[in-house]
DNA sequence: CGCACTCGTTTACAATTGTAAACAAACTGC
DNA sequence: GCAGTTTGTTTACAATTGTAAACGAGTGCG
């Protein structure tokens, strides 16, 4: 068992997000934050907690009676990987596909547009 | 059966891109196609057709002894479908944020900076 | 001291996915 | 017309996923 690099699926990156967000959580206190979207028992929850143990992903710590549950793979690398493996499989690894397919097919927001003018300025300063 | 909108998995968009690239294609012709990359047996090219088939996201039409199959789905659509799933799940819905990870965790290339200036060009001028 | 409650661990079970073999129908060359 | 080849259809089977119930150990109440 506990192999490391196992795929993290969706439910399971709930309870990723939750504890990203805060750190540590009891078990109770995760379902607590998932239920606020899914609504999962707590034996859901504790089965992913534990798939999640055995991919390694996070960590729990004893807190007297229970555990509290802390990440251990960083947030960055798992959105990496997850935009990684859909750029590539969608838009040939790369941004500027991706990019021109949500000028055209999807609504850019103004935010998203800031951000692209944001951007280019801070690539054309330094860096 | 016949249930329309189901998911389309990752071995079955394989199939699809090769439909997309060209159509109608044989069952033949797609397993070369993905044989390229993927190293599949006809069966297994078989049992993602019918699965596509019964997804309602390709059509078959006779061809004498064969069918020959094409894409029902548009590529565009299921790119914005997978592409909007992504960006919810991990980025909250926002191209925006979905950039700025991209810019610091991750390499924009040439070509991602240069589409990101013709983005701003276009959106500056008309439009 | 024994029982209930609280967590965690183990087991379950159906659906989907990846991967294919088995079977069947149709056609083609001898 | 029969056997082999080709192509499609059905069935298979293990792994993963979503969703949880069952079971078990520790602990605090009465």
């Amino acid at each position: 068992m506990t192999k490391t690099n196992r795929q993290i699926s969706v439910a399971e990156s709930r309870v990723m997000e939750a504890l990203w967000e805060r750190q540590p959580l009891s078990a109770e206190e995760i379902t607590a934050e998932v239920g606020d979207e899914q609504d999962w028992s707590p034996g859901t929850v504790k089965s992913l907690l534990n798939r999640l143990l055995s991919k390694e992903a996070i960590s729990a710590e004893r807190d007297g009676r229970r555990y509290l549950y802390s990440p251990r793979l960083a947030r960055a690398d798992y959105v990496s990987a997850e935009g990684r493996g859909l750029l590539d499989r969608l838009f040939d690894g790369r941004v500027s596909s991706l990019l021109t397919h949500f000028s055209e097919h999807e609504q850019l927001s103004a935010d998203d547009v800031a951000e692209l003018k944001r951007l280019i300025e801070e690539l054309d300063d330094g860096a």
